[in-house]
DNA sequence: GCTTGACTTAGAGCGCGCTCGAACCTCTAG
DNA sequence: CTAGAGGTTCGAGCGCGCTCTAAGTCAAGC
C-alpha cells in the first residue's frame, strides 16, 4: 500500500482529473498536498480518506459551496464537530427527501414503460390507471 | 376544473416560472401553446399533463436534451412508441443505478454522523468501524 | 547539454439549465 | 382617454462545476 501518491495515480483510482482535483484544492475543497521535490504533489493515504468523503458528499450533491463550508470546519479542528454533525444531518435530511422523489418518479416511469408495452401489443387494451399518461395523443 | 389556465397559474401549479414556460417552448420541450386574442398562452389539461411528465423526468435528473428527443418522437405520433419506451428503459435504468449510489452515500453519511456523536459525547469510545472517518486529524 | 515527459501555475472558457432585462402589446377598469 | 396589470418577444447574462490552454519548471535518460 503506497502512501504518497502521484496526480495522476489519485485521478485514476478516484475517477477525477488531475484538472479537478487541483481545482479543488485551489478552492479549499482539499487542504494543501504536501510536495516531493521539484513541487509535485504526494498525496498521502488521508488525503485519499477525505478524498473519498469529498465524491460521496458529491454523489448526494452536496454543492461545492457547503463542501466549502465543511472543509473549513474540519481545518478549524475538533471544536467543529458538532457544527459539522448538524451540517452532516440537514445534509442527509434533503437527500432522503430526494431519493424518495427520485424513487416515486422513477415509479411513474415504469408504469409509463408498461403502458408503452401494452401499446405495442394491442391485443389486451391497457388498464385504466388512476394518472393520465400524457403523451399518447399530442394534438 | 378550468381547461385553459394563463401562463401565471401553470406557474403556480408547476412550480416553474413563466420565464421557463417559455424557455420550455422555445426550446421544443413543450408544443406550441394555444393562444387567446391578444396572443396569451392558454394551457389545455393535456398539456398541463405533459408538463407534469416533464417535470418527472427532470427529477430523474434526464438532461434537457434528451428530453428534447423524447418530445421530438412524441410529436411524430405513434410509430415511435417503442423507441420512447426503449428510452425509458435505458433512463430508468440509470436512475435506479443513481438511487442505489445515493443510497449508499446517504448510509455512509449517516455512520459519519454517528462517529460525531461518539465524538461529542466521549463517554463511550468510538467502535472500531470498517471504513475510516476521514476527518479527524487534518494534518 | 539536450530532450522528453510529467508535472506546475494562472487564468480563460465552456456546457448546462435556467434567469432576467428591455421594449412592446393588449385587455380591462375607472 | 388613461392607467395598470399581465402578458409578449428577443437576446443577453449568470451560477455552477468543471475543463482546458499556455507557458513555465524540474528530473531523468541519452
Amino acid at each position: 500500500m503506497e502512501t504518497h501518491l502521484s496526480i495522476d495515480e489519485v485521478a485514476k483510482r478516484t475517477g477525477l482529473t488531475a484538472h479537478t482535483l487541483r481545482y479543488y484544492e485551489r478552492i479549499g475543497l482539499i487542504a494543501p498536498i504536501g510536495r516531493a521535490a521539484g513541487g509535485q504533489r504526494r498525496y498521502a493515504a488521508s488525503d485519499m480518506a477525505w478524498i473519498e468523503f469529498l465524491l460521496r458528499l458529491r454523489t448526494t450533491r452536496m454543492p461545492i459551496g457547503k463542501m466549502q463550508t465543511f472543509a473549513k470546519l474540519r481545518g478549524a479542528g475538533d471544536s467543529t464537530v458538532k457544527d459539522r454533525r448538524q451540517m452532516l444531518e440537514g445534509h442527509l435530511t434533503q437527500v432522503l427527501a430526494e431519493i424518495e422523489a427520485m424513487q416515486q418518479a422513477a415509479n411513474a416511469l415504469q408504469s409509463k414503460i408498461e403502458h408503452y408495452r401494452s401499446l405495442e401489443q394491442p391485443s389486451a387494451p391497457d388498464l385504466p390507471s388512476d394518472q393520465g399518461h400524457a403523451d399518447e395523443y399530442p394534438r
